[in-house]
DNA sequence: CGCTTAATATAGCCAC
DNA sequence: GTGGCTATATTAAGCG
């Protein structure tokens, strides 16, 4: 084998590691995101709203300095709308 | 040409018209959208939030009644979360 | 009027016009998507299978799609083995 | 204790659990995001063009999606050649 | 840092 | 009317 052929070997070998370890991780979050789903789909088995749920979670997340300037401006927008 | 021909030249046909037809609103549709992306570029060169505004748009497509509504089942989400 | 007054006031006239064209434009793609329901309906009552239209449609987008993204590929390649 | 309040009580607990597996959930999704990003990284930093990995990456797993809708409108077909 | 593209979440629709 | 599925809308990330 020419060294121009080994390399080419070993750039081909890492390439395909990085590919599958890249296809491993998408594959693990594939399955928490399945996994999400079937808790969502078991609190609405028990009665809940999974939209209300998700509002809830998503405000958690949202910081609370940034949620107040963002309704700030929301109303000021309609206000704006209703022509005051 | 057979009836049997006939028949499925027809078929054919009217699976096309139906398919090109279908085609067709697609991409009025598609056209829209970007006529819709193109506002909201514009409202940004502006300076105004797109965020917001579609925000403003969703909130005036839904109800009062079912926003009310919402709003008390997060309340009551928010509750349980806090202990009270 | 107070100059900032009449500033508020166009900002407002500004907003509303804006909030207005999207809907307009949201209203018209609603009228086209209805009109798309109406084609498969009919295609329907003729005895065809609109879940089969569907798929057919799809991917003849697909293939579209796809074309314009193997070139992409191909000049990404061919640009990075020239070392641009 | 009331039996409002313990049937309250529950309810909020489980609220609570739910909302709270979620977050776990989301959290290690968020993890595993961060390593594919940390992947991508290194790969770069060995001198691969992250953009063309990442494309060879969307078309091996489309090209297993193709495959699965393939078979699916196949079969479709076959059904309905059969007049099922 | 903005701007374009990819990932995700939501909503609407169709079949059962 | 419900559940799965497709399509759209929103959000986040990566690139220059």
């Amino acid at each position: 084998m020419t060294d121009t052929e080994t390399a080419y070997r070993v750039t081909a070998d890492e390439i395909r590691t990085i590919v599958e370890r890249i296809e491993r991780l998408d594959q693990e979050k594939a399955d928490i995101a399945e996994t999400v789903k079937e808790v969502f789909a078991e609190a609405k088995g028990r009665g809940y709203s999974t939209a209300i749920l998700r509002k809830v979670i998503a405000r958690r997340k949202k910081e609370a300095d940034e949620l107040a300037e963002e309704t700030a401006l929301l109303e000021m927008y309609e206000n704006a709308l209703e022509g005051k």
